[in-house]
DNA sequence: TTAATCTATGCAACATCGTTGCATACTAAA
DNA sequence: TTTAGTATGCAACGATGTTGCATAGATTAA
């Protein structure tokens, strides 16, 4: 874990500070999208919340984290697959669960496509879709 | 147009204000998806700021407006299927152009239905797509 | 048309969220 | 160990969104 870290780090050229340690290793804990708030209550006692800002564009642009939207907010997850600073591919399923309002990434699953109309061109798809997780449903 | 504005107002049983109206008015003149800062800009030496939070978050209650994200934040856009309090039913595609800013709501689409894993119920779906717009694809 | 009732608005104050400038502390490379 | 470049904390600010309350306005009934 802790060798994991400093390699994802050293791989996005990025130093290993102590913050960004701690960051990370919450994202690889969790395993659900975090707000920013969520960093603040879990870390906030040991970092600014500046720092905690500035960390998280940074991870952002360098293709470590991407953004998950829902009508709350914006949270950010650990992208899975590899991305780069130049080359990004989220096209999969955000689901979040309206009863414990955890968020999270469905990686198995991929947006299907979609006719666009006539001249309309797509770079990025975002599907989110709200619900019940499975833990809540009952089953 | 002063007619219908009255005639929406009247069918969501809300009093007709002129606020309300102006707001109303925007959101069929501009045919897009706006934010409240679009809003205020546009009607804001008129009217409150307050007042136009107010407003959004009952047309949102009453189903004549409904929500719509991306990776900027929260806009809304007018409901043209009829909503109503109790019945809500969006799962249609937004579309955000990356090079005019512009975002609306794709109405003759639908989303794909996605095979949720087990235990998973869903309840509402939000698909965004980014990308070029028509005008801004130059085709 | 007027009076009474209920609701929407404006204002002030506040809470939350996010950004910027700058001095200092720290990391990594020589 | 020294140096150069970068990350951090702090303070200050701007943007965004909310709440309480008095007043203005819309609707209903007389």
């Amino acid at each position: 874990m802790e060798q994991l870290i400093k390699d994802t780090l050293k791989d996005h050229k990025l130093r290993t500070t102590s913050c960004r340690e701690d960051i990370l290793e919450t994202f690889l804990n969790k395993e659900v999208a975090l707000s920013h708030g969520d960093l603040e209550s879990e870390i906030g006692e040991r970092f600014d919340r500046v720092t905690i800002y500035r960390t998280l564009k940074t991870f952002l642009e360098k293709g470590i984290i991407h953004k998950v939207l829902d009508d709350e907010g914006v949270r950010y997850a650990l992208c899975k697959d590899r991305c780069s600073e130049h080359n990004h591919h989220h096209d999969h399923v955000h689901f979040k669960c309206t009863s414990c309002g955890q968020t999270n990434c469905l990686e198995n699953l991929h947006v299907p496509a979609v006719q666009l109309p006539e001249g309309y061109r797509a770079q990025e798809v975002n599907l989110l879709i709200q619900g019940l997780c499975a833990a809540c449903s009952g089953q």
